[in-house]
DNA sequence: AATTCCATCATACTTTAGTACCAAAAACAG
DNA sequence: CTGTTTTTGGTACTAAAGTATGATGGAATT
């Protein structure tokens, strides 16, 4: 892709030159030009082929590459500590709970939450806290979030 | 600065350009140079300037710059939201139990961890509680995470 | 001296949390 | 199909949390 580019410019170059030497040999016989003119016939090739160079190396120039390293704020982990969370061995009821628990959730509101009665939420928390092996809900958010099982 | 390096640039390029016409004219006196080798010097002089644009342009041009952005992890902050705290016009007391119920001290351990009675503690965590407009100590601990005031 | 705020503690009461034990569908793996 | 785990729910009880109200003493402010 980038050789094909290249040569592109190549190919197109010698175009050009071909046909530029082509006008003015043509000049040259059709008008006969003077030798003490030949002078604007090199300076409009030099500007001509300057301008051509310049041209060029816009094209086939490598940008170069300025690497900027810019320091991002980014929360500590994006990603749950899922080997911790694995350890603990807690079903998808009791996960959503402590998820629910550590928003500041009480017991009534989980119920409410996830269309269960209270007691189904009792049993959870307690499984959870005997998985955990935690006494309380915020000694369970405490250690949920030092172990980075939640966010 | 700019503008004297451009400028640079073109007063070099006008000299080289007065410098070859001169050279030019000088071979043409010295040597009486042929009317059909004029296609050589036309040539060459196209390859020059040809280059002299090309190294121009790579001097002139403002580089195409690629930035590469990388994203560097930056700790946490290390500071609490002293404006946040200020807010919530929490005394020390207050803000000490704030702490402790955030790593799950139980309102007992408050008391044994401070040398009070639990009453105290209970009149602590209840002014802690109308003060930041809270009803559980975990609703406490999340609202005071989510604001930055404790770590 | 009077006022305000902070810190301490108490009593009485209500509510919520947590434990223990049980039970029964539902989902799932062998 | 059978045994296991999950999910659900209940009752009964204890422990802890939370509310309301009041009292006391100290420190700083006005």
């Amino acid at each position: 892709m980038n050789r094909w580019n290249d040569f592109k410019h190549i190919l197109l170059y010698g175009i050009i030159l071909a046909v530029l030497t082509f006008v003015l040999k043509w000049l040259q016989w059709r008008f006969f030009i003077l030798d003490n003119a030949i002078e604007i016939y090199i300076g409009l090739v030099a500007l001509l082929f300057t301008a051509l160079g310049v041209w060029v190396a816009t094209q086939v120039l490598t940008p170069k590459v300025q690497t900027i390293v810019i320091e991002k704020k980014v929360p500590e982990s994006f990603f749950l500590n899922e080997t911790e969370l694995q350890k603990l061995h807690l079903n998808r009821r009791e996960f959503e709970v402590l998820q629910l628990l550590s928003s500041g959730y009480s017991n009534a509101d989980i119920a409410k939450t996830l269309f269960l009665s209270v007691s189904t939420i009792k049993s959870h928390v307690s499984n959870l806290f005997s998985k955990m092996d935690v006494k309380s809900r915020t000694q369970a958010v405490d250690k949920a979030k030092r172990l980075g099982i939640i966010k």
